[in-house]
RNA sequence: GGCGACGUGGCCAAGUGGCAAGGCAGGGGCCUGCAAAGCCCUUAUCCCCGGUUCGAAUCCGGGCGUCGCCUCCA
């Protein structure tokens, strides 16, 4: 079994055989931090944490690197339409991001360079690229040139005079080439700078990349993922600078991901389009919003719109349910002559079954969809097992049911995605009940678990006696305070949801 | 204009040569005092036209449509 996975620079899928066996480096290119980020950037960085945590999982010891962009052209903006220096904008921002990606689940990375803490190293490798001929100085500016290096377009597909014939590019007649890009660029009054052989100034955009990602992994490295739309020109141009300046290859695997679209047009800071990332997470958990990314390939387009978010509930609610099935039947009492051995057997062939697929499809370049299907295959032989046997289980299916909510646990976390809710104990009850509980059970005490258990033996009672009206009193009054009883074989259950 | 991707049931979506996953929504049935949860059943000429093949959603050619990159962008 190998990992196949599709790369940008040869466009097509291969097997993924990292440089050195059981370890696999990575590098993701982080934000600029001029401003909150939003749910596009919030997929790709959700893209490469699947990815890290799936290689994670299959045994590889990864080394997952991302630069923090907190010096450039966006953030200097930001800062003089606030008056404030830009260090400030950069910091503050900074620290959102890091809260986002916290409360999006994404994992925090192994090294997290800033790039104005990676200055030194960046003028280094600009300076190695003058010495050899790659680049050149004008007026305290540094640009690469692109005609110096023969294979520029070789992972975007395009030809140096082709793009020339396209009108957009800028005329800058002190390039020797419109294509060329600057390495570093003259401070300008009131800029952040550093000094630098060609004056004082900072580096341009595409550098902090290979610098950061040559000093912490070596090049070649396994993986570098970003966006689709860093292609061309930011990916193309870090190719170009790193291979100029090592003579070495720069990265093995080039993988980027589909654009969130918003209508069927990509969202983005530029088109005004743009949902930011907390927003959305102030109004669905986390789970919901990486079910739904995850639902398409990484390399897809994904529409997102409020009523897709609405879809998820749903469908993440069904694996809450799955989970909330199976635990409530392995943790009851265990009396009966137990389940058919047929029933068993499909059952654990079922599990065996789902788990091969999950991982034949992350295998075949990270196909979540897919493998959330299989997790959801898992459900439907658990439901069918549960809804024939689950008023007489033995010890042997109580095992089997522990084994199923396992996996699924198991396989989801491999998505990132926490379903803890669907076994909570309930402990934490809300205070309304106790007063509903006086009301309805003549209960007098203080704790809200005695109030709940109150109510339930009320309704109990009235279920004896066929008083139907006493009984809904009890299941509806619980349900506004957002606990819901469900009745089972084993009783009635209750489920407590906070956040309603 | 150049380069590239995509078009699968009401909606979303996996599937790159061999009986069309899964989710959401809808309909019918079962279970339930009624519910909830769940189970079972139910909906596809895979954009169109040609071609290759014993066999095509899948490969090739053409068409139509949508999107992305070519400028800062995840």
């Amino acid at each position: 079994m190998s990992i196949r996975v599709y790369n940008t620079l040869t466009r097509r899928k291969e097997e993924f055989e990292p440089r050195e066996p059981g370890k696999v480096a990575m590098y993701v290119c982080g934000p600029t931090v001029y401003n909150h980020i939003h749910i596009g950037n919030g997929r790709t960085f959700l893209t490469f944490d699947v990815i890290r945590r799936y290689l994670v999982w299959r045994g590889f010891d990864v080394r997952f690197v991302q630069n923090i962009t907190d010096v450039d052209d966006k953030i200097i903006n930001r800062a003089k339409e606030e008056g404030i220096p830009a260090a400030d904008v950069a910091r503050t921002y900074t620290h959102a991001f890091r809260k986002a990606m916290d409360d999006f689940a994404i994992e925090r990375p192994t090294v997290q360079p800033k790039a104005t803490e990676m200055i030194e190293p960046m003028i280094a490798m600009v300076e190695r690229l003058v010495e050899n001929g790659h680049a050149y100085v004008v007026d305290g500016d540094v640009y690469f040139s692109v005609r110096s290096f023969p294979e520029y377009g070789k992972l975007s597909g395009r030809d140096i005079d082709d793009l020339l014939s396209g009108a957009r590019v800028d005329v800058d007649t002190r390039k020797q080439d419109p294509l060329d890009f600057a390495l570093w660029k003259a401070a300008k009054p009131g800029e952040p700078h550093w000094p630098s052989p060609w004056g004082e100034g900072r580096p341009g955009w595409h550098l902090e990349c290979s610098v950061m990602s040559e000093a912490e992994l070596g090049v070649p490295f396994d993986i570098h993922g970003g966006g689709s739309d860093l292609v061309f020109p930011h990916h193309e141009n870090e190719i170009a600078q790193s291979e100029a300046a090592t003579g070495k290859p720069f990265a093995r695997y080039w993988l980027h991901g589909g654009m969130l679209q918003i209508n069927a047009e990509k969202m983005s800071k530029s088109l005004g389009n743009f949902m930011l990332l907390r927003d959305v997470l102030a109004q669905y958990p986390t789970p919901v919003v990486r079910l739904l990314m995850l639902q398409t390939h990484y390399r897809s387009p994904l529409d997102f719109s409020p009523d897709r978010l609405d879809e998820a509930v749903s469908s993440h609610e069904r694996i809450l349910n799955i989970v909330r099935n199976l635990h409530w039947a392995r943790t009851a009492e265990v009396s009966g002559e137990g389940a058919t051995d047929e029933s068993r057997v499909a059952l654990a062939g079922a599990l065996e079954e789902a788990r091969a697929k999950f991982v034949a499809e992350m295998d075949d370049d990270f196909n979540t969809a897919g493998a959330i299907g299989a997790v959801f295959e898992i459900g439907r032989a658990a439901n069918a097992f549960l809804s024939e046997h689950q008023s007489d289980l033995a010890e042997v299916d109580r095992e089997l049911l522990v084994n199923a909510e396992n996996l699924v646990i198991e396989l989801l976390g491999v998505l990132g995605i926490e379903i803890a809710e669907a076994t909570r104990d309930n402990s934490d009850l809300p205070p309304d009940v106790i007063g509903l509980a006086e009301q309805l059970a003549g209960y007098t005490g203080t704790d809200s678990a005695e109030a709940v258990k109150a109510l339930l033996a009320a309704r109990s009672v009235a279920r004896t006696e066929k008083n139907w009206a006493a009984a809904d009193a009890v299941r509806d009054g619980l349900m506004l305070i957002g606990i819901a009883i469900e009745d089972t074989p084993q009783g009635p259950r209750v489920n407590y949801r906070p956040r309603g």
